[in-house]
DNA sequence: GTTCCAATTGGAT
DNA sequence: GATCCAATTGGAA
């Protein structure tokens, strides 16, 4: 049962993802996720965990230029929309009153994160597994997906193509520009491998451009 | 001397783009445009003229479902806009304190609009003239050459593909509804002639979207 | 001047 | 949820 942890354990990529942070304290519940690999691994306790080093600089595949965000406060009570998860599938919620510390899981012990493979001219990595998963056909959704491996979702949310503001929304501030270097191996990716229209490749910079919007 | 003229002779195409009607009253300013055309054709003199019947039902060859503007009342006064064009380019205006009267030009004293053509299923027409000189490797500018012959400007100017609110701008009116008939007469056209990308053809009614939003 | 471009939005799929 | 779509904008090309 997740209650007897104090520790809970968080792969590479959400922990991209969301922002937590080593020894963070939070509040989880635990789904009935119809995700059979998600429940296996969690009754199989199979995974083997690294203690993460807060003073150690870690080396990140994609260099983080981006300016964090201050860690959110609200992590400990975000109860809401969980719950309007847990009454839409029956799901037993699994309450903890005790605060669980964040651990950063290593690589190796996610399959769904194995190693990381350099693409384009090499400062964008992206693991194997999504590099596999990826359907060529749809360079839309190829574009996607790797934008999603290479930059955190809370980079995507808070950045654009070029960090210009709208022209049609001059009093919103502009969002971060997406670092060039890692978008052009983005491009070069999906260029190389998918069938993108004759206009778009000309303008090679234009492909991403409707894929990073959504957040 | 255009000032002895008491009437002004208007081609077809103006015509349709200005929303004039016969009979009304204007004040023009004759300024020195650099087109060596325009200033042959006010030095021949040798135009035919047709006297329109305002009585007479005039059959339009894109069928006209717009409800067009009560004529402005503003066009007796416009000069300001001239004004500021004859400051940039030395043009020598004369002024002509005599409201001239409009006269619609028969389409066969102009080279620029003659015998016009169907397309596509057959609703939109234009002139074979356009059709000609249509350069079908920019699928884009053929759309709005098209868009541009089927559609008066001001037509143009306040419609849209759908006639929806743009999602980003709720707070503004809809545009009309461009006639759906005419709209794909011309991205059959489009698409037998050009090479269009293939997400494009697929949904063919986005061709022309890029190209209507343009006034 | 025309054409191109990218950011933003909510609804539709 | 993710993806697609079209309207609007001002500056750039």
């Amino acid at each position: 049962m997740i209650s007897s942890y104090d520790v809970v354990n968080v792969d590479t990529r959400t922990f991209n993802e969301t922002g937590l942070q080593p020894r963070e304290s939070i509040m989880i519940r635990v789904m009935d996720i119809q995700n059979e690999k998600v429940k296996n691994a969690n009754n199989n306790n199979e995974s083997t965990f690294i203690e993460p080093n807060v003073d150690e600089p870690q080396i990140e595949p994609n260099n983080p230029n981006y300016e964090e965000n201050a860690i959110e406060e609200k992590r400990q009570s975000n109860r809401g929309e969980q719950e309007a998860n847990s009454s839409m599938n029956n799901a037993e919620p699994i309450s903890n009153s005790n605060p669980l510390h964040v651990r950063r899981m290593s690589a190796q012990s996610t399959n769904d994160i194995g190693d990381e493979v350099p693409i384009g001219d090499g400062h964008a990595m992206v693991p194997v597994t999504v590099l596999t998963a990826i359907d060529w056909k749809s360079y839309t959704k190829a574009t996607r997906l790797l934008l999603q491996a290479v930059f955190p979702r809370r980079v995507l949310a808070k950045s654009s193509l070029t960090g210009r503001p709208s022209p049609a929304f001059m009093g919103k501030p502009a969002k971060d520009m997406l670092d060039p270097l890692l978008v052009e191996d983005i491009i070069i990716t999906v260029t190389d491998n998918c069938e993108v229209p004759v206009k778009l490749v000309q303008k090679r910079s234009s492909i991403g451009t409707q894929m990073v919007t959504g957040s």
